[in-house]
DNA sequence: TCTGGGGTCCTAGGACCC
DNA sequence: TCTGGGGTCCTAGGACCC
Protein backbone atom coordinates (compact mmCIF):
# COMPACT_ATOMS: atom_id res chain seq x y z
CA UNK A 1 0.00 0.00 0.00
CA UNK A 2 1.62 3.47 -0.88
CA UNK A 3 2.16 5.40 2.45
CA UNK A 4 1.45 9.07 2.88
CA UNK A 5 2.91 11.27 5.71
CA UNK A 6 2.64 15.19 6.58
CA UNK A 7 5.34 16.66 7.95
CA UNK A 8 3.91 19.46 10.11
CA UNK A 9 5.96 22.27 10.71
CA UNK A 10 5.58 25.92 13.14
CA UNK A 11 6.61 28.85 11.52
CA UNK A 12 9.88 30.42 12.96
CA UNK A 13 8.74 28.69 15.86
CA UNK A 14 10.64 30.93 18.70
CA UNK A 15 9.81 34.07 17.46
CA UNK A 16 6.44 32.96 16.91
CA UNK A 17 5.95 31.93 20.73
CA UNK A 18 7.61 35.07 21.47
CA UNK A 19 4.66 36.74 19.46
CA UNK A 20 1.86 35.18 21.01
CA UNK A 21 2.72 36.87 24.72
CA UNK A 22 4.09 40.30 23.07
CA UNK A 23 1.45 40.92 20.22
CA UNK A 24 3.59 44.34 19.18
CA UNK A 25 6.12 41.86 17.81
CA UNK A 26 3.83 41.17 14.93
CA UNK A 27 5.22 42.31 11.92
CA UNK A 28 8.27 43.72 12.89
CA UNK A 29 12.00 41.99 12.79
CA UNK A 30 12.36 39.70 15.67
CA UNK A 31 15.17 37.38 16.11
CA UNK A 32 15.78 34.70 18.79
CA UNK A 33 18.96 34.70 20.47
CA UNK A 34 20.90 31.24 21.30
CA UNK A 35 21.93 31.00 24.63
CA UNK A 36 24.46 34.06 26.37
CA UNK A 37 22.74 36.15 23.53
CA UNK A 38 25.32 35.01 20.89
CA UNK A 39 23.69 34.31 17.85
CA UNK A 40 20.42 33.58 15.68
CA UNK A 41 18.95 30.94 16.40
CA UNK A 42 15.03 31.80 15.02
CA UNK A 43 14.33 35.05 12.75
CA UNK A 44 10.62 36.42 11.56
CA UNK A 45 10.55 36.77 8.44
CA UNK A 46 11.30 40.15 7.98
CA UNK A 47 14.90 38.99 9.42
CA UNK A 48 15.19 36.52 6.76
CA UNK A 49 14.12 39.25 4.02
CA UNK A 50 17.13 41.59 5.71
CA UNK A 51 19.49 38.72 4.47
CA UNK A 52 20.27 37.73 8.34
CA UNK A 53 21.73 33.98 8.11
CA UNK A 54 20.80 31.05 10.73
CA UNK A 55 23.52 31.56 13.18
CA UNK A 56 24.32 34.87 12.65
CA UNK A 57 26.32 36.51 15.35
CA UNK A 58 24.30 38.81 16.93
CA UNK A 59 27.20 41.42 18.13
CA UNK A 60 28.31 41.50 13.77
CA UNK A 61 24.87 42.73 13.61
CA UNK A 62 24.29 45.45 15.69
CA UNK A 63 24.23 48.24 13.22
CA UNK A 64 21.69 46.42 11.16
CA UNK A 65 19.48 46.33 13.57
CA UNK A 66 19.94 49.36 14.45
CA UNK A 67 18.90 50.67 11.34
CA UNK A 68 16.17 48.00 11.06
CA UNK A 69 14.45 48.11 14.01
CA UNK A 70 15.21 44.80 14.75
CA UNK A 71 13.99 42.97 18.23
CA UNK A 72 16.24 40.74 19.93
CA UNK A 73 15.01 37.81 22.61
CA UNK A 74 16.87 35.54 24.54
CA UNK A 75 15.71 32.27 24.10
CA UNK A 76 13.56 31.18 26.53
CA UNK A 77 13.61 27.17 26.30
CA UNK A 78 10.94 26.59 29.09
CA UNK A 79 8.10 28.58 27.38
CA UNK A 80 8.90 27.42 23.62
CA UNK A 81 8.82 23.64 25.21
CA UNK A 82 5.75 24.10 26.87
CA UNK A 83 4.33 26.05 23.69
CA UNK A 84 5.55 22.42 21.93
CA UNK A 85 3.77 20.36 24.12
CA UNK A 86 0.12 21.94 23.29
CA UNK A 87 1.03 21.98 19.60
CA UNK A 88 1.86 18.14 19.65
CA UNK A 89 -1.20 17.44 21.87
CA UNK A 90 -3.75 18.77 19.41
CA UNK A 91 -1.52 17.28 16.13
CA UNK A 92 -1.70 13.86 18.18
CA UNK A 93 -5.48 14.43 17.53
CA UNK A 94 -4.76 14.10 13.62
CA UNK A 95 -3.56 10.71 13.32
CA UNK A 96 -3.15 7.36 15.35
CA UNK A 97 0.18 7.53 14.33
CA UNK A 98 2.73 10.43 15.34
CA UNK A 99 6.28 11.16 15.54
CA UNK A 100 7.50 14.16 16.93
CA UNK A 101 10.40 14.96 15.17
CA UNK A 102 11.67 18.15 16.91
CA UNK A 103 10.74 20.94 19.40
CA UNK A 104 8.56 22.56 16.38
CA UNK A 105 7.68 19.58 14.00
CA UNK A 106 6.37 16.00 13.92
CA UNK A 107 4.85 13.52 11.64
CA UNK A 108 1.70 12.17 11.08
CA UNK A 109 1.01 9.02 9.10
CA UNK A 110 -1.93 10.03 7.27
CA UNK A 111 -1.69 6.23 5.25
CA UNK A 112 -5.27 5.15 4.48
CA UNK A 113 -6.53 8.45 4.79
CA UNK A 114 -8.67 7.47 1.52
CA UNK A 115 -11.66 9.23 1.95
CA UNK A 116 -9.91 12.37 3.21
CA UNK A 117 -8.95 15.40 1.20
CA UNK A 118 -5.69 15.94 2.68
CA UNK A 119 -5.20 19.74 1.66
CA UNK A 120 -8.52 20.16 3.40
CA UNK A 121 -7.44 18.12 6.49
CA UNK A 122 -3.62 19.89 6.04
CA UNK A 123 -5.59 23.47 6.77
CA UNK A 124 -7.91 21.90 9.75
CA UNK A 125 -5.17 21.36 11.29
CA UNK A 126 -3.76 25.15 10.72
CA UNK A 127 -6.71 26.38 11.52
CA UNK A 128 -6.85 24.56 15.01
CA UNK A 129 -2.95 25.28 15.55
CA UNK A 130 -3.72 29.02 15.11
CA UNK A 131 -6.82 29.05 17.20
CA UNK A 132 -6.23 27.19 20.12
CA UNK A 133 -2.39 28.02 20.60
CA UNK A 134 -2.16 31.31 18.60
CA UNK A 135 1.12 29.66 16.30
CA UNK A 136 1.61 29.46 11.89
CA UNK A 137 2.35 26.16 10.86
CA UNK A 138 2.79 24.94 7.64
CA UNK A 139 1.63 21.31 6.22
CA UNK A 140 3.33 19.27 4.08
CA UNK A 141 2.22 16.71 2.49
CA UNK A 142 3.97 13.23 0.49
CA UNK A 143 4.32 9.17 0.10
CA UNK A 144 7.64 9.74 1.89
CA UNK A 145 8.61 11.31 4.72
CA UNK A 146 11.77 13.06 2.62
CA UNK A 147 9.03 14.09 0.33
CA UNK A 148 6.54 15.18 3.26
CA UNK A 149 9.60 17.53 3.94
CA UNK A 150 9.80 18.95 0.75
CA UNK A 151 6.37 19.65 0.41
CA UNK A 152 6.19 21.74 3.73
CA UNK A 153 9.32 23.72 2.02
CA UNK A 154 6.69 24.41 -0.68
CA UNK A 155 3.93 24.98 1.58
CA UNK A 156 6.09 27.51 3.33
CA UNK A 157 7.98 29.02 0.64
CA UNK A 158 4.97 29.68 -1.97
CA UNK A 159 2.08 31.81 -0.46
CA UNK A 160 -0.75 30.34 -3.21
CA UNK A 161 -0.09 27.11 -1.25
CA UNK A 162 -1.74 29.03 2.08
CA UNK A 163 0.66 26.87 3.84
CA UNK A 164 -0.55 23.25 3.28
CA UNK A 165 0.67 21.06 0.55
CA UNK A 166 0.31 17.96 -1.12
CA UNK A 167 2.81 16.72 -3.40
CA UNK A 168 0.45 13.79 -4.66
CA UNK A 169 -1.70 16.07 -5.64
CA UNK A 170 -0.10 17.19 -8.70
CA UNK A 171 0.48 14.99 -11.85
CA UNK A 172 3.34 13.45 -12.54
CA UNK A 173 4.69 16.40 -14.87
CA UNK A 174 3.85 18.70 -12.75
CA UNK A 175 5.64 16.94 -10.06
CA UNK A 176 9.32 17.25 -12.23
CA UNK A 177 8.65 20.86 -12.52
CA UNK A 178 8.20 21.70 -9.32
CA UNK A 179 12.12 19.37 -8.21
CA UNK A 180 13.26 21.27 -11.07
CA UNK A 181 12.42 24.49 -9.77
CA UNK A 182 13.71 23.69 -6.25
CA UNK A 183 17.10 23.85 -5.39
CA UNK A 184 19.02 20.78 -4.33
CA UNK A 185 20.08 21.90 -0.82
CA UNK A 186 16.63 22.14 0.47
CA UNK A 187 16.49 18.13 0.39
CA UNK A 188 16.05 16.76 3.88
CA UNK A 189 19.40 15.62 4.67
CA UNK A 190 21.31 17.67 1.96
CA UNK A 191 23.66 19.54 3.34
CA UNK A 192 26.09 22.23 2.64
CA UNK A 193 29.00 20.01 2.10
CA UNK A 194 27.04 17.44 0.08
CA UNK A 195 25.43 20.54 -1.71
CA UNK A 196 28.72 21.52 -3.40
CA UNK A 197 29.84 18.03 -4.25
CA UNK A 198 26.54 17.38 -5.98
CA UNK A 199 26.63 21.14 -7.84
CA UNK A 200 30.07 19.80 -8.91
CA UNK A 201 28.62 16.94 -10.91
CA UNK A 202 26.14 19.32 -12.37
CA UNK A 203 23.16 18.09 -10.00
CA UNK A 204 21.98 21.36 -8.88
CA UNK A 205 18.24 21.05 -8.24
CA UNK A 206 16.01 18.34 -6.89
CA UNK A 207 14.66 16.97 -10.47
CA UNK A 208 18.24 15.75 -11.41
CA UNK A 209 19.17 14.36 -7.95
CA UNK A 210 16.23 12.23 -8.41
CA UNK A 211 17.07 11.10 -11.86
CA UNK A 212 20.58 9.78 -10.95
CA UNK A 213 22.24 6.63 -10.72
CA UNK A 214 21.62 5.35 -7.40
CA UNK A 215 24.32 2.62 -7.46
CA UNK A 216 26.82 5.56 -8.19
CA UNK A 217 25.54 7.79 -5.99
CA UNK A 218 25.97 5.23 -3.01
CA UNK A 219 29.72 4.68 -4.06
CA UNK A 220 30.48 8.43 -3.57
CA UNK A 221 28.17 9.53 -1.31
CA UNK A 222 26.79 6.61 1.08
CA UNK A 223 23.63 4.79 1.47
CA UNK A 224 22.50 8.08 3.33
CA UNK A 225 21.87 9.85 -0.02
CA UNK A 226 20.98 6.88 -2.17
CA UNK A 227 18.17 6.36 0.56
CA UNK A 228 17.16 9.88 0.12
CA UNK A 229 17.04 9.61 -3.51
CA UNK A 230 15.40 6.63 -3.06
CA UNK A 231 12.93 8.41 -1.16
CA UNK A 232 12.61 11.16 -3.69
CA UNK A 233 11.00 8.53 -5.98
CA UNK A 234 8.41 8.00 -3.80
CA UNK A 235 9.95 4.33 -1.77
CA UNK A 236 9.36 5.09 1.60
CA UNK A 237 12.89 4.22 3.18
CA UNK A 238 12.83 6.40 6.14
CA UNK A 239 9.86 4.41 8.76
CA UNK A 240 7.55 6.45 11.13
CA UNK A 241 9.40 6.28 14.60
CA UNK A 242 7.12 6.91 17.25
CA UNK A 243 8.48 6.09 19.97
CA UNK A 244 11.55 7.78 20.31
CA UNK A 245 14.07 5.07 22.02
CA UNK A 246 16.27 5.86 25.17
CA UNK A 247 19.48 8.67 23.90
CA UNK A 248 22.71 6.77 24.00
CA UNK A 249 24.08 9.76 25.10
CA UNK A 250 23.38 12.93 27.15
CA UNK A 251 25.78 16.55 27.14
CA UNK A 252 25.39 19.51 28.88
CA UNK A 253 27.61 21.87 28.17
CA UNK A 254 27.31 25.97 28.07
CA UNK A 255 29.77 29.01 27.16
CA UNK A 256 30.14 30.99 30.27
CA UNK A 257 28.90 34.96 30.42
CA UNK A 258 32.25 35.60 30.64
CA UNK A 259 35.38 34.02 30.56
CA UNK A 260 37.12 32.14 33.43
CA UNK A 261 39.99 31.39 34.79
CA UNK A 262 40.04 30.16 37.97
CA UNK A 263 39.36 26.23 38.59
CA UNK A 264 36.76 26.56 41.58
CA UNK A 265 34.40 28.43 39.27
CA UNK A 266 34.96 25.49 36.86
CA UNK A 267 33.86 23.09 39.59
CA UNK A 268 30.76 25.35 40.30
CA UNK A 269 30.15 24.91 36.22
CA UNK A 270 31.11 20.99 35.98
CA UNK A 271 29.05 20.21 38.98
CA UNK A 272 25.83 22.01 37.82
CA UNK A 273 26.30 20.43 34.44
CA UNK A 274 26.65 16.95 35.85
CA UNK A 275 23.62 17.43 38.06
CA UNK A 276 21.55 18.48 35.06
CA UNK A 277 21.97 15.89 32.85
CA UNK A 278 22.07 13.52 35.66
CA UNK A 279 18.50 14.09 35.94
CA UNK A 280 17.87 13.65 32.28
CA UNK A 281 19.57 10.46 32.62
CA UNK A 282 17.00 9.28 35.71
CA UNK A 283 14.24 10.60 33.36
CA UNK A 284 14.66 8.22 30.83
CA UNK A 285 15.51 5.74 32.92
CA UNK A 286 19.18 4.93 32.03
CA UNK A 287 22.49 4.66 33.75
CA UNK A 288 26.01 5.99 32.62
CA UNK A 289 29.32 3.36 32.37
CA UNK A 290 31.24 7.05 31.91
CA UNK A 291 31.75 10.27 31.77
CA UNK A 292 33.46 12.54 29.27
CA UNK A 293 34.55 16.11 30.91
CA UNK A 294 35.64 18.56 28.69
CA UNK A 295 36.91 22.12 28.58
CA UNK A 296 37.92 24.65 25.79
CA UNK A 297 39.43 28.51 25.51
CA UNK A 298 37.56 30.79 23.06
CA UNK A 299 38.72 29.26 19.62
CA UNK A 300 37.56 32.80 18.12
CA UNK A 301 40.06 34.74 20.07
CA UNK A 302 43.77 34.05 18.46
CA UNK A 303 45.71 36.07 19.74
CA UNK A 304 45.36 34.06 23.05
CA UNK A 305 46.64 30.60 24.26
CA UNK A 306 44.50 28.17 23.19
CA UNK A 307 43.83 24.98 25.10
CA UNK A 308 40.92 22.61 24.34
CA UNK A 309 41.06 18.95 26.05
CA UNK A 310 38.54 16.27 27.10
CA UNK A 311 38.74 13.08 29.29
CA UNK A 312 36.47 9.91 29.89
CA UNK A 313 36.28 9.07 32.82
CA UNK A 314 34.99 5.36 33.40
CA UNK A 315 32.54 4.48 36.26
CA UNK A 316 33.23 1.38 38.60
CA UNK A 317 29.64 0.56 38.81
CA UNK A 318 27.45 2.12 35.75
CA UNK A 319 24.90 4.69 38.07
CA UNK A 320 22.50 7.39 37.63
CA UNK A 321 23.50 8.55 40.84
CA UNK A 322 24.43 12.74 40.79
CA UNK A 323 26.64 12.08 43.62
CA UNK A 324 28.65 9.44 41.83
CA UNK A 325 29.04 11.31 38.30
CA UNK A 326 30.49 14.53 39.93
CA UNK A 327 32.85 13.04 41.69
CA UNK A 328 34.04 11.24 38.37
CA UNK A 329 33.71 14.38 36.66
CA UNK A 330 35.44 16.50 38.64
CA UNK A 331 38.65 13.35 38.68
CA UNK A 332 38.61 14.60 34.84
CA UNK A 333 38.23 18.31 35.65
CA UNK A 334 41.32 18.50 37.87
CA UNK A 335 43.65 16.11 35.49
CA UNK A 336 42.69 18.67 32.32
CA UNK A 337 43.05 22.13 34.21
CA UNK A 338 45.86 24.21 33.10
CA UNK A 339 46.25 27.51 34.96
CA UNK A 340 46.89 30.27 32.86
CA UNK A 341 43.95 29.94 30.18
CA UNK A 342 41.31 31.84 30.16
CA UNK A 343 37.94 29.14 29.71
CA UNK A 344 35.10 30.02 27.38
CA UNK A 345 33.44 26.81 27.36
CA UNK A 346 32.87 23.53 29.93
CA UNK A 347 30.46 20.38 29.60
CA UNK A 348 30.05 16.80 30.36
CA UNK A 349 28.72 14.01 28.38
CA UNK A 350 27.27 11.09 29.53
CA UNK A 351 28.40 7.88 27.70
CA UNK A 352 27.82 3.78 27.74
CA UNK A 353 24.09 4.38 29.03
CA UNK A 354 21.85 1.64 29.79
CA UNK A 355 18.97 0.69 31.27
CA UNK A 356 18.60 1.11 34.33
CA UNK A 357 16.77 -2.17 34.92
CA UNK A 358 18.36 -4.13 32.44
CA UNK A 359 21.38 -3.70 34.14
CA UNK A 360 23.17 -6.60 35.76
CA UNK A 361 23.72 -5.96 39.04
CA UNK A 362 27.11 -5.45 40.72
CA UNK A 363 27.97 -8.46 43.43
CA UNK A 364 27.52 -6.20 46.71
CA UNK A 365 27.74 -7.42 49.96
CA UNK A 366 24.60 -6.79 51.94
CA UNK A 367 25.67 -2.78 53.36
CA UNK A 368 26.56 -1.98 50.24
CA UNK A 369 23.23 -2.95 48.46
CA UNK A 370 21.34 -0.77 51.67
CA UNK A 371 23.65 2.06 50.86
CA UNK A 372 22.95 1.98 47.04
CA UNK A 373 19.17 1.81 47.76
CA UNK A 374 19.15 4.92 50.32
CA UNK A 375 20.89 6.89 48.22
CA UNK A 376 18.30 5.96 44.52
CA UNK A 377 15.79 7.33 47.33
CA UNK A 378 17.51 10.72 47.97
CA UNK A 379 17.79 11.00 44.12
CA UNK A 380 14.33 10.15 43.71
CA UNK A 381 13.36 12.55 46.64
CA UNK A 382 15.75 15.12 44.91
CA UNK A 383 13.82 14.80 41.48
CA UNK A 384 10.55 14.74 42.86
CA UNK A 385 11.37 17.83 44.72
CA UNK A 386 12.79 20.02 41.55
CA UNK A 387 9.87 18.81 39.31
CA UNK A 388 7.16 20.07 42.13
CA UNK A 389 9.08 23.03 43.39
CA UNK A 390 10.47 24.07 39.86
CA UNK A 391 13.54 23.34 38.60
CA UNK A 392 16.60 24.28 40.90
CA UNK A 393 14.88 24.47 44.32
CA UNK A 394 17.32 21.41 45.56
CA UNK A 395 21.26 22.05 44.54
CA UNK A 396 24.00 20.67 45.28
CA UNK A 397 26.04 23.07 47.30
CA UNK A 398 28.82 22.59 44.70
CA UNK A 399 27.14 24.23 42.23
CA UNK A 400 27.75 27.63 43.32
CA UNK A 401 25.09 29.90 44.69
CA UNK A 402 26.90 33.22 42.88
CA UNK A 403 27.59 30.89 39.47
CA UNK A 404 29.26 33.97 38.23
CA UNK A 405 30.16 32.30 35.14
CA UNK A 406 26.28 31.83 34.40
CA UNK A 407 25.24 33.09 30.65
CA UNK A 408 23.93 36.11 29.38
CA UNK A 409 20.36 36.29 28.69
CA UNK A 410 19.74 40.21 28.49
CA UNK A 411 16.63 40.11 26.42
CA UNK A 412 14.72 37.30 28.03
CA UNK A 413 10.96 37.35 28.12
CA UNK A 414 9.01 35.75 31.12
CA UNK A 415 8.17 32.23 31.71
CA UNK A 416 4.29 32.95 30.55
CA UNK A 417 3.20 29.42 31.07
CA UNK A 418 4.76 27.57 33.63
CA UNK A 419 5.76 29.89 36.02
CA UNK A 420 2.54 31.27 38.39
CA UNK A 421 4.70 34.68 39.23
CA UNK A 422 5.30 34.87 35.17
CA UNK A 423 1.71 34.78 34.20
CA UNK A 424 0.37 37.41 31.97
CA UNK A 425 -1.85 40.02 33.17
CA UNK A 426 -4.65 41.88 31.03
CA UNK A 427 -6.41 44.27 32.18
CA UNK A 428 -9.50 45.55 30.17
C1' DT B 1 33.18 43.23 24.89
C1' DC B 2 30.25 40.02 21.99
C1' DT B 3 30.55 33.79 17.74
C1' DG B 4 24.81 27.94 20.70
C1' DG B 5 23.67 23.40 22.43
C1' DG B 6 22.17 19.53 21.70
C1' DG B 7 21.82 14.95 19.05
C1' DT B 8 22.24 10.96 15.20
C1' DC B 9 24.28 7.91 11.70
C1' DC B 10 27.94 6.32 8.64
C1' DT B 11 32.62 5.24 7.22
C1' DA B 12 37.43 4.36 7.24
C1' DG B 13 41.19 2.59 9.40
C1' DG B 14 43.64 0.32 13.05
C1' DA B 15 43.92 -3.37 16.49
C1' DC B 16 43.24 -7.81 17.41
C1' DC B 17 42.00 -12.57 16.81
C1' DC B 18 42.10 -17.10 14.74
C1' DT C 1 59.60 -12.28 -7.77
C1' DC C 2 55.02 -12.70 -5.05
C1' DT C 3 54.49 -10.40 1.71
C1' DG C 4 47.88 -14.63 4.30
C1' DG C 5 43.12 -13.57 4.82
C1' DG C 6 38.88 -12.70 6.84
C1' DG C 7 35.96 -11.22 10.63
C1' DT C 8 34.89 -8.14 14.44
C1' DC C 9 35.28 -4.40 17.45
C1' DC C 10 36.47 0.21 18.52
C1' DT C 11 37.40 4.99 17.65
C1' DA C 12 37.80 9.29 15.35
C1' DG C 13 36.07 12.17 12.20
C1' DG C 14 32.77 13.80 8.95
C1' DA C 15 28.28 14.74 7.60
C1' DC C 16 23.70 15.78 8.73
C1' DC C 17 19.54 17.59 11.59
C1' DC C 18 17.03 21.28 14.48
Amino acid sequence: MTQNFALIDCNNFYVSCERVFDPSLEGRPVVVLSNNDGCCVARSNEVKALGVKMGAPWFQLQELAERHGIIARSSNYTLYADMSNRVMGILAGFSPRQEIYSIDECFLDLTGFTQVDLTGYGQTIRAKISRWVGLPVCVGIGPTKTLAKLANHVAKKRPQYDGVFDYGSLATSEQSALLESIDVSEVWGVGGRIAARLNRRGITHVLALREADPKILRREFGVTLERTLRELRGESCLALEEVNPPKQQIMCSRSFGKLVLRVEELREAVITYTARAAEKLRLQQSVAGAIHVFLNTNRFKTDEPQYQAGLTVPLLSPTSDTLALVKAALFGLEQLYRPGYRYQKAGIMLLELDSARSRQLQLFDEPEIEAVERRKRLMQTLDAVNQRMGKYTLRLAGEGLQQRWKLKADYKSPCYTTRWDELPVVSA
